[in-house]
DNA sequence: TTGAAAGCGCTAACAA
DNA sequence: TTGTTAGCGCTTTCAA
């Protein structure tokens, strides 16, 4: 345990009366069926009375694998993105990797840095949790050099990223209907502004007004950050419109919270004035007041998913088509903040 | 960055026409100045225009600093930890470490294989943020071995562990008295069952009821679950009390976001049938209706201690006292949640 | 079936 | 002032 009373290959070499090459033939599984059952058998024995287990920055340096998974996410902070890098790093490490954890905020730039210090740690894969603002093509372009790289939440990422995402779409559009049939005509939209994920949801939005025959009123679809903050702000220019909206979509769960208390502030009722939904399903949804209507991200889901992609992408040197993208089923959470439209 | 097209040592030396140890000496700086100034420039722009960087991995190979920090977390999920982990990761990497991170759930086997794995990642410390349940006697046991290790937010951690917290007293403090001047008496508590901070905040809580002269009203302790859910099924216990409460404190905004969703529910007012407090505030509790009134804990002033006191304990052979405790001071946050005390 | 030796990229003792 | 050599712990030819 201690770093200077290190067990390596040469004690238990030195206990099992072998070479150091045996112990790794034994240990290590390549070149074992060639050892006799006895000496294998030693080396065994030795090898567990010491402790030993080979050491993962000799092993890196010799190029082999490293069991490390770098990880760039957008927002730790963000409740969203945190259960899924608690998610992602449980089920890592339950298969044997470990998570070196990068924050890239918003920043490209810091993206290329990140990158930078994953690859020089050598590690395995990379995993890219959420999608950057700007600069993404700059980003993806360094990105594609590393050997393995999964996105997640990326919306659908272009060029040949290997990505792992909702059905945004989908999500959207149950959330969609499920305010249209509570008799929702003049939807509002929250847009929290970034490229993938977000931007797909409000695309879908935007189509799913056309084919409904509604045109979301003038000035409804606000750009605004995508946390409580900014939902709350583009709640508040909402709600000052001439023709108010019966009912407001959000990007996510975190600007549903902040717009929620915005009408609420305003001295409105949820959902008896506006009604109001959001998507992701994070925990706080449940508990406000009211509950929040929402779509649920499948994070368990999705997460597997990208382990498994990753993990098969480091194992095989024939990979599946680039450009693989896997969309995983979101459900609709009915609670309380959606009710029936107020006829006018 | 191709793994395969690594630029070594050797290239800077061939192209410098040195030798790999005057380039080592250059670039570490140490003996820097022995070497002539006409050749160290010529290594350093070598280095230059081939994008040098020493390989962290050999470097750590070799027993030298491997500006990795293991960060071993109770649950990344926890929106106070989440912002923790945020701040931290974004800190280190200015001061040029990369985060490992890890996941001990409440688990101390967990805990223990964790830090194994970080031992063997040749981390130059660790930090440990948030207490974890039950064993904790073992935890730190294994813990001491490591080189460097620094706990966060375990409260008045025992042994001679290296501890950054809130004063958790002066927090609890500030709060109850926040209430007693709006004139409650009766005044509940919601116990998240942890050791450390969380087990500090009760003892406080105790305490400042004692001086005061009030017994918190029989079975108004609750432990529950430090998370929504366990601070709703707590304060419905409390709202069947025959004495209900007046006010309930709970260990962490987490919980009392729960509380306040169960209070409402019952179809109380908050804060005028019963007015809640909690600790932390993390995001969402500027957002909920009524917004809570909480304690900040400043997580960049901590998160900048810790950082400081293990780079330290890294740097530094003759460490400051062995069970160093750093408190920093929480600020009191008025908000909603709480009001004047009905008058029975 | 096993061992000896070389080398991954770096740094530090020892020479020169 | 600089180069040579050895070695961190491992795996993997090449030989035996």
């Amino acid at each position: 345990m201690q770093k200077h009373t290190r067990v390596t290959a040469k004690d238990v070499a030195r206990l099992a009366d072998v070479s150091t090459s045996t112990v790794s033939r034994v240990l290590s599984g390549k070149g074992a069926d060639l050892i006799g059952a006895d000496t294998a058998e030693r080396v065994r024995s030795a090898a567990s009375t010491l402790g030993y287990s080979p050491d993962p920055i000799a092993r890196a340096l010799r190029g082999e694998q490293t069991f490390l998974l770098g990880l760039i996410v957008r927002e730790i902070a963000d409740p969203f993105f945190a259960s899924f890098v608690s998610t992602l790093n449980s089920q890592a490490r339950a298969l044997g990797y470990q998570i070196l954890l990068s924050h890239a905020h918003s920043d490209p730039k810091e993206a290329l840095q990140v990158a930078a210090v994953l690859d020089a740690r050598h590690c395995d894969g990379v995993l890219v949790l959420g999608d950057l603002r700007d600069d993404e093509a700059a980003f993806q372009t360094l990105l594609q050099r590393e050997k393995a790289i999964v996105g997640l939440c990326r919306g659908h990422a272009p060029g040949s990223l290997y990505t792992v995402n909702s059905d945004n779409e989908l999500g959207v559009r149950m959330l969609f209907e499920h305010l249209w049939s509570l008799g929702h005509r003049r939807i509002a939209y929250l847009d929290g502004g970034w490229l993938g994920d977000i931007r797909e949801r409000r695309d879908a939005f935007l189509a799913v007004s056309a084919e409904k025959g509604v045109t979301p009123p003038n000035g409804s679809i606000r750009v605004v950050n995508s946390d409580m903050a900014g939902g709350k702000r583009g709640a508040v220019e909402l709600l000052g419109l001439t023709e108010r909206p019966t009912a407001i979509m959000a990007s996510d769960d975190a600007m549903a919270i902040g717009a929620l208390r915005a009408v609420l502030e305003a001295g409105l009722q949820v959902p008896g004035d506006v009604s109001i939904v959001g998507f992701d399903d994070i925990d706080a949804s449940a508990y406000t007041v009211p509950a929040l209507t929402t779509v649920r991200q499948s994070i368990d889901e999705m997460s597997r998913q990208a382990l498994r992609l990753l993990i098969g992408l480091i194992a095989t040197e024939n990979r599946p088509e680039p450009g693989t993208l896997i969309r995983v089923k979101p459900e609709l959470v009915v609670r309380e903040s959606a009710g029936s439209a107020r006829v006018p």
